[in-house]
Formats: C-alpha cells, sequence, structure tokens
DNA sequence: CACTAAAATGCAATTAACCGCATAAAAGTG
DNA sequence: CACTTTTATGCGGTTAATTGCATTTTAGTG
C-alpha cells in the first residue's frame, strides 16, 4: 500500500534523494524502486527535460554541480521564505549551540543550513528535527512537552522550563509581527513564554520576517523589539521601513 | 467506520486522508469508499481544480511534495508493514494513554489509527508526531532530549526519565527482535533502557513484528519476551512459529 | 580497437483516464 | 403531490500512459 505506485511520486522521491545525495545511479533506483532501469531513464530523462536534473551517463547530477547548500539558487524559481532562511542560515557558524523555534519560516532554515555545518541544534518542531537528521555533523536536541497541532511545535511550560536550560549563541524565532515600538507579538498565547525564553536564552536573535510581518501587531506581547540583533527580510522592502529597526540598533538584511 | 453517504464528506476524507499518507491512489480509494474509480477520479479532478492537490496518473499528491519527509528504509516490506500496523492500531480504544515507540514500523501505525480515535499519544519520534497531528481528537506529548539520527526518535536517559512519568494502557514497541526464551531484544545499546520503559510504564504491550524478527536474536536483551502482552505479525506465519509465543500467554494477532 | 555498460527504439500488454450515456437519487418548483 | 432540474454514480467503449522486454545503437574504458 505504501509501495510506490504513482509514477509521479516516484519522480518526487527521485528529486528529494538527489538532494540529499547529490547524485542519482540509475541502476541503484532501479533496485530502490522496484522498476525496470528503462522505467528509471524514462523518469530521468522526464525530469531532465523539465529543467529539475541534468542527465548523466548512469544516472544524474543536480544542475548546479556545486556541493549542497544552495543548489537551484537562481535556476529554479524558489518562494521569498526560501530566499530569507539562505540568507539566515548564512548567520550560523560552526560549533554554536543553536535554538530554532517553530514556524514555517524557521523549518526553512533548518533545510537551508550548511550541509557541513558541525553544530548543536536545539528546537521544540518535529519537523525541524526531521529535516536536521539530514545533516552528519549536527546534534539535535528534540524539546518535549505537548504538542500544539496548529503550530506543530511544543510550547508549553515544560518546554519551556526546558530552554531555559540552555545558553546559545544564537536563535531562529518565527514571530507574527514586528513593531519598532510595540515589540515583537504573537498570536498565540501559549507561545509567548516559551518564545520569551528562546530570546533570553540567546546571545544573538535572529527574527525571518516576510514583508507583511514588519510593522505588524499581533495579540500578544512578547518582548521588545530591541531584543532582536538580526531581522532578516525582503529585498524590496523600503528603506524608510527598515530604519526604525536600524535605530534600535538591529542590523537588518535583505535577500 | 461511519457510512459515507454524503460526496462532499468522502472528499473531505480523502483530502485528510492525503495529508495524513502523503498520496492517494484512485484504485485503493475506490475499494475503501466503496465507490467506483470512476467517482474517484471525478473526485480527484474537482479538488485538483479546486487546488487541494495535484492530480497524477494513478492518484493523487500532494501540493507541496516538501512538507513531510517520508523515511521508507526498506520500501519492499512497506505494504507488509502497512497490514501489520492497520491490524495493531485496531487494538487501540477511545481514551487511552498510548506509548509508541519509535521504528518504521510503529509509525504506520500512527498514520493507520481510526480518524475520530480520542486519545493521549506519548512518543519519543518525531517523525510520529507529525503523522499524529493530523488527528483533532489525539493528544500529542512529545517525549524530549537528544534525537538519534539513525532511529529518529530521542533515547537518552532524559527521555527514558520521561517515559516513567507515564503511566499507559497501551504500548506499540518497535522491536529487532522477539525470540520466546532469549527475550525481546535491540540493536542498540542506547534504546535498551528505553524500550524497557515503555514496557515497564505500560499495560498491554504490542509488539508488531514482521515474519524475520520472530526467533531473531539482536546483541541487547531488553526484557523477557513475557512482558509482550501482544504480538501482531504476518498471516502466513505457521502455528509451529507462533506457538511458544502462546505458551507464555502472548496473544497472536496475525494480518 | 575490442569490450562492457548504458541508452535509445520499437513493440506488446497492462492499466488508468476520458467521454458519453443511462439511471437514480436529491433538491427545487409550481 | 407531480414535475423538472440538478447532482451523483456506474458502465461500456475508446484513448492515452506506463511499463517491461528484445533489439539496436551509443558511450565510456583500457
Amino acid at each position: 500500500m505504501a509501495v510506490i505506485d504513482l509514477p509521479q511520486e516516484r519522480r518526487e522521491m527521485m528529486l528529494r534523494e538527489l538532494r540529499r545525495k547529490g547524485k542519482l545511479v540509475a541502476a541503484e533506483l532501479s533496485a530502490e524502486y522496484g522498476v525496470s532501469e528503462d522505467t528509471i531513464r524514462r523518469d530521468l530523462s522526464e525530469l531532465a527535460s523539465a529543467g529539475q536534473l541534468k542527465r548523466v551517463h548512469g544516472g544524474a547530477l543536480p544542475l548546479t554541480p556545486s556541493n549542497m547548500p544552495y543548489y537551484e539558487r537562481d535556476k529554479c524559481k524558489q518562494s521569498i521564505k526560501n530566499e530569507l532562511a539562505i540568507a539566515a542560515s548564512q548567520l550560523v557558524k560552526d560549533d554554536q549551540l543553536i535554538l530554532i523555534g517553530g514556524g514555517t519560516t524557521t523549518a526553512e532554515i533548518a533545510r537551508n543550513l550548511p550541509i557541513n555545518l558541525r553544530a548543536t541544534v536545539v528546537t521544540t518542531s518535529p519537523l525541524i528535527a526531521l529535516y536536521l537528521a539530514e545533516y552528519a555533523r549536527i546534534e539535535i536536541i528534540m524539546v518535549g512537552g505537548r504538542i500544539n497541532k496548529r503550530e506543530l511545535v511544543t510550547s508549553d511550560a515544560e518546554a519551556t522550563a526546558k530552554i531555559r536550560c540552555f545558553q546559545a549563541d544564537l536563535c531562529f524565532l518565527g514571530v507574527c509581527g514586528v513593531h519598532p515600538e510595540v515589540g515583537i507579538t504573537s498570536t498565540l498565547y501559549e507561545e509567548v513564554d516559551l518564545v520569551r525564553a528562546l530570546i533570553e536564552q540567546s546571545g544573538d536573535v535572529v527574527a525571518t520576517v516576510t514583508a507583511d510581518k514588519l510593522g505588524a501587531i499581533a495579540p500578544y506581547v512578547v518582548a521588545p523589539t530591541d531584543n532582536i540583533t538580526h531581522i532578516v527580510t525582503e529585498k524590496q522592502v523600503p528603506q524608510k521601513t527598515l530604519a526604525p529597526y536600524r535605530a534600535l540598533g538591529i542590523e537588518v538584511i535583505q535577500a
């Protein structure tokens, strides 16, 4: 039942495998998916003509031969969040202790970390934990607790208390609103304490925010905005909007 | 399972199933809902034009393939594991506290629980936590700790200690070997304490095992086999093989 | 240049998708 | 209630997609 019976599904899995391993070998794929090499070849040539990979004798390679982290930077169309995530991931250095909060943006960061990064990551998100499992040199600490199904994170008192046990170098925040005066705000009351803990237990605090979140105000105030040390946001945000944040001493990065 | 007489209801169930399983196969849906494949196809094409899923030859896939990572270590046994998982999931009743250990088999169980099950599930696996997030009435407790990247579970002392805080009705075990005399065995030393805790903190202990694990012996002994209350295994396992387990008072279910 | 592995090509079998059309139930309508 | 309209469904026949196999061609290798 969970066998691969949809051709398209198989192709998508092959693409994912290509991303992970950096290459595909036709003979291996044949055994792996239980189809003939002819079928694999047909799949590969189809993906190649769709511009998803580069066909080579014996298998396939990613379009940009450079190893891992930023494969399709210019070739494929990436969502804004992905661009931001890639920019944010540059802030990480080897041997740091990193906290990653929940959210789709932070999950993107987790997927775009440098492939050889050596670090310890503490996260409240099972999804991020899974993404990080692909990295050989990243130590993952999953913060336990009750799962908030809407946000896919643990955000209860237990999780908050656990975060307090760490003193991290860097923290990636998923936030709902960042206003220069009102502060960092959230739409979820139960996340407030957790996000506050993330901020307080971390040296650098990076907020990755799409344009619509700059100046936005959500119901619950988490902390003053100057608790953030870096904001990563979109390129087309006008300087006027960013000035108040810079005035607070925040380093603003546009990607 | 409630009878599906409203077409719209069926479509919504299909969408939920898509989110849980990551794909829909037209032929399977036809059997599952008791309607012709034409009807299923019509449903799928309607959902596709509503932007709810991506129609592919043979069924449908989610629009964003990325969100739910699958981990299929041995694809060849997937269909068997799925059968076992469906049988095992029948053992759960409403309002129970359930422990689920790591492993590909237990993950399949998590994907096949009754959609309306009301229960609390404690798990060490981020993957299982994600699967369970699709269930509206399941409360999920994620046990934190250091992630074992090979098995995708938390299996350190912290996780073990946390498991000890629960007294569950039922526990699903992913085991490496079950021998009538040698006992339950594991290939991972660091998992031994954790699995032991799962067993001891639970009333019923269900081991879902493929045929090759019956009688198998892995390096580390976890507990005597009679700690297991239910074994779910393949239909074609001979009664002779199962007799010793039954003699230990274990209920053996074949699917 | 000879040898091997991979790729391309044509073909047949299987399966899914599609197109009407007929039927039947459900929902309106006077 | 009688009647029409809409919706949902299944069935037969046709078309298209997928796949594996046999055969030929091409690409890499020493």
